[in-house]
RNA sequence: GGAGCGGUAGCUCAGUUGGUUAGAGCGCUGCCCUGUCACGGCAGAGGUCGCGGGUUCGAGUCCCGUCCGCUCCGCCA
C-alpha cells in the first residue's frame, strides 16, 4: 500500500520505512547505483537502488523504462551534503532526501512513448491523438489544477454570496438568433431535433421567474461555428443570473469573484474595482470593443486639426463627415518597407483604401518620411506634434474614415503594430476593465433588418426605453456590460427585459413578427405577464480566464480533451459516422451527395 | 468561403545558387560505468523529404495542383 505521495517526504521522515508508487519518471543508470526519479500527480521523489542494500531490487530496476509503474518500499535517507560533495537537489522539493530502494514492484510496463515528455511538442496532431500522454507533462498537468482552483473560487465566492447552482437542460431547442445551432435528432419524435444550447440564457431567465433569485452554474454551452485559439465548438460558462439587482450590483460581484479566482490562481492579489470605460470611449480610444490597454499607443483624434490640409485623403474624408485618426508607435520610425507594406494590406483587408503613415526620424519635418507630410502646414505639423507627442523615432500612423471603419482599422493597426514591436513580451500583468452602454441594435445590411448586438433580451438604458417602444431605433444604448482581460473578452451580460409589452416591443424591432414571437418565445412572453421580477445576469467564459489565468496562448491548453480546428477530437476520432440501423431509429435517410467537382 | 505560415528520422529542427551516399540534438537498440539528477562513454539502427504532376542531365530545393495542421479575417445574438 502507498504509504506518501511523490511531493510529501522531507527530512523530517529519515529511517522510516515507506512505500510510494508512481511512474518513472527519469532512470539514470550508472551500471552499479542506479537512480530513478518517481513521479505521480504531487511531485517527484528520487529512489535509490543499490547493489548492496537490495540485490534483487537493484538487479530489477535495471530493467526499468520511463513511465513504466512502480511500487517502491525502502527507507528515507538524507542525501549526502559535505564540502566535497552535494548530492542534494535544490530544484526538488524532496531534494534534501531520497528512498534507498528494499523492494521493486513493477506493476506495469510501458512501451516506448510516440513523443518524449519532458519535451516541448509542436505536433499538436499527436499531442492531442495521445492526449492522456500529454496530460502527464506538467505543464498541462498544471493547468488542470489551475482550472479545478479557479472554478472552486467561483463555486465558492458565489455560493457565499446565496447563489444556487442550478442544472439546465442540454437538451435544448434552438433559437431563430444567434449562432448555428447543434442539432440532435428525437427517435421518439421522429423528424424533431433538439439543439445543443449556446447559453442557458432563456432557462435563467424562467428561474428568475420562478423566484430563484440567485441562480448560477458552471454550463456546458455549444456553437457550431468556426473555431479559433480561444474559441471551441464547446465550452465551459460560468453563467450567473440575480433578480432584483442593478447593473452596478452585478460589476460588484463578478470583480469579488474574479478577483478571487485570479488572486487564488496567480498567488497575488487583483486589485478592484476594475476601470469602466463606455463602448464609445473603448472604440474611440482603442479601436475595439475589448481594448488592450498595457500597449499604449492611444489613438487621438485629428479631425479638427486637419480638416483644411491639402493632403486630399484627409480633408476629403472630414468633408465627407468623417474622421481622421492616428496613433504614435513609439521608436518604431526605422520600419521596414516591407512590414509598412504588411500593415497597409492589414488595413485593406479591414477595409481602408491605404495606410499614411509618417516616420518622425529626426526632431525637424524635413528629416520626417511620408508620402504626404510635405503637403502639410506648418500648423499642422505642430498640432500632430502636440497632440501625438512626438519624438525623434517614432513611427505615426493615420485612418481616415467614417468613425467606425476609422476606429475598427486604426485598431487592428495598434494591435499589429504591438505584436511586430514585441510590446507584451514577458508582460504578464492583468489590465481588466469594463466596456458598458453597448449599442442596443445594429442594422444588418445583408438582412436588412435590425439585429441584437448582444441578445434579444436586453434592456435598453432607462432613457432609451420609451424610445424603443416608440419604434425609434437608431442609437439606442443597451444596459449591457463586457468584463474585458488584456484585450480578451472574459464575459457580458445585461440586465433584462422582464416586461412582456417591452419584449414585444423588442422583438418587432428585431423584425420578429408576432406569429413567430408567439411561436418561438412564447414561453417568455406568457411567463413575463405572471410577475416576472426585474433581473440581469452575466456569463463569463471560464476556458479564456484559465488560459489568461496559466498565460497560455490557446483555451486547448486548460480543457481536457479539446477539439481541433476541424471540429475533430482525435484521441477518440469524433466525430465518427453513424450505422444505418441508428439512422434508421431517427428516421433519417443516409445520404451522401458528392460535391460536384470545380473545374 | 478568404489570407498568411508550416509539413524533412519516433520527437524538435537544419538543409546555401538545383549537384556526390539528406544531416544534428533528443529518443530508440547493444555494450561499458557504484552518487547521478538534461548522468557519462563507445557502437548501431532508423528517411516514400505530406501526396500527385511538371521543368531539368540532375529536384528536399524551382513551377503547377492537391491534402493536412496552425494563426487570422469572415462567422461567433
Amino acid at each position: 500500500m502507498r504509504t506518501h505521495h511523490c511531493n510529501e517526504l522531507r527530512t523530517g521522515q529519515i529511517d522510516e520505512t515507506v512505500t510510494l508508487i508512481g511512474w518513472v519518471n527519469a532512470t539514470r543508470d550508472h551500471g552499479g547505483v542506479i537512480f530513478i526519479d518517481l513521479r505521480d500527480r504531487e511531485g517527484l521523489t528520487q529512489v535509490v537502488f543499490r547493489p548492496d542494500d537490495s540485490a534483487e531490487a537493484a538487479k530489477l530496476s535495471h530493467t526499468l523504462r520511463e513511465e513504466d509503474v512502480v511500487q517502491v518500499t525502502g527507507l528515507v535517507a538524507a542525501r549526502l551534503k559535505t564540502a566535497e560533495s552535494d548530492t542534494t537537489n535544490a530544484d526538488l522539493a524532496t531534494g534534501e532526501i531520497e528512498i534507498v530502494a528494499k523492494q521493486l514492484v513493477i506493476v506495469n510496463k510501458a512501451e516506448v512513448l510516440p513523443f518524449q515528455l519532458d519535451k516541448e511538442l509542436s505536433n499538436e496532431d499527436l499531442r492531442l491523438k495521445y492526449r492522456y500522454l500529454d496530460l502527464r507533462r506538467p505543464r498541462l498537468a498544471a493547468n488542470l489544477k489551475q482550472r479545478h482552483v479557479i472554478t472552486k473560487a467561483a463555486r465558492d465566492h458565489l455560493s457565499e454570496l446565496g447563489f444556487l447552482e442550478v442544472e439546465t437542460p442540454i437538451l435544448s431547442k434552438a433559437t431563430p438568433e444567434g449562432a448555428r445551432d447543434f442539432l440532435v435528432p428525437s427517435r421518439l419524435n421522429p423528424g424533431k431535433f433538439y439543439a445543443l444550447p449556446q447559453a442557458p440564457q432563456q432557462y435563467k431567465q424562467m428561474l428568475m421567474v420562478a423566484g430563484v433569485e440567485k441562480y448560477f452554474q458552471v454550463a456546458r454551452c455549444f456553437r457550431d461555428e468556426d473555431l479559433r485559439a480561444d474559441r471551441q465548438p464547446e465550452f465551459t460558462q460560468i453563467d450567473i443570473e440575480a433578480s432584483f439587482v442593478t447593473q452596478d450590483d452585478i460589476i460588484g460581484m463578478i470583480e469579488g469573484m474574479l478577483s478571487s479566482m485570479f488572486s487564488k490562481a496567480r498567488g497575488k492579489d487583483v486589485s478592484v474595482p476594475f476601470d469602466r470605460l463606455t463602448y464609445q470611449d473603448a472604440m474611440n480610444r482603442f479601436g475595439s470593443d475589448k481594448p488592450e490597454r498595457r500597449i499604449g499607443m492611444e489613438m487621438v483624434d485629428l479631425t479638427e486639426d486637419l480638416k483644411d490640409c491639402e493632403f486630399r485623403v484627409f480633408s476629403g474624408t472630414v468633408a465627407s463627415g468623417g474622421v481622421v485618426k492616428a496613433i504614435n508607435a513609439k521608436g518604431f520610425s526605422d520600419i521596414s518597407t516591407g512590414q509598412i507594406d504588411k500593415l497597409t494590406k492589414l488595413a485593406q483587408e479591414a477595409g481602408a483604401k491605404g495606410l499614411a503613415y509618417i516616420q518622425a526620424r529626426d526632431t525637424d519635418r524635413s528629416t520626417w518620411r511620408s508620402p504626404f507630410v510635405k503637403r502639410m502646414s506648418d500648423s499642422e505639423v505642430e498640432a500632430l506634434r502636440t497632440k501625438l507627442s512626438i519624438e525623434p523615432g517614432d513611427l505615426i500612423l493615420f485612418a481616415a474614415d467614417q468613425w467606425e471603419p476609422a476606429c475598427e482599422v486604426l485598431g487592428r493597426i495598434r494591435l499589429e503594430v504591438s505584436s511586430l514591436q514585441g510590446l507584451l513580451k514577458d508582460n504578464d500583468d492583468l489590465d481588466f476593465l469594463w466596456v458598458t452602454e453597448f449599442p442596443l441594435l445594429a442594422f444588418d445590411e445583408e438582412e436588412n433588418r435590425y439585429v441584437a448586438v448582444h441578445h434579444p433580451f436586453t434592456r435598453p438604458l432607462k432613457e432609451d426605453e420609451e424610445k424603443l417602444r416608440n419604434g425609434e431605433l437608431d442609437g439606442l444604448r443597451a444596459q449591457a456590460y463586457d468584463v474585458v482581460l488584456n484585450g480578451y473578452e472574459l464575459g457580458g451580460g445585461s440586465i433584462r427585459i422582464h416586461e412582456s409589452d417591452l419584449q414585444s416591443s423588442m422583438f418587432t424591432a428585431l423584425g420578429i413578427s408576432e406569429e413567430e414571437a408567439s411561436t418561438e418565445f412564447a414561453h417568455i412572453l406568457e411567463a413575463f405577464k405572471f410577475g416576472a421580477p426585474p433581473h440581469g445576469g452575466i456569463a463569463l467564459g471560464l476556458d479564456r480566464v484559465v488560459m489568461l489565468a496559466c498565460k497560455e496562448n490557446s483555451i486547448r491548453e486548460v480543457i481536457a480533451f479539446p477539439k481541433n480546428n476541424k471540429g475533430a477530437e482525435l484521441m477518440t476520432s469524433s466525430p465518427g459516422g453513424a450505422t444505418d440501423s441508428a439512422l434508421r431509429d431517427l428516421r433519417i435517410k443516409s445520404t451522401y451527395v458528392e460535391k460536384p467537382k470545380a473545374e
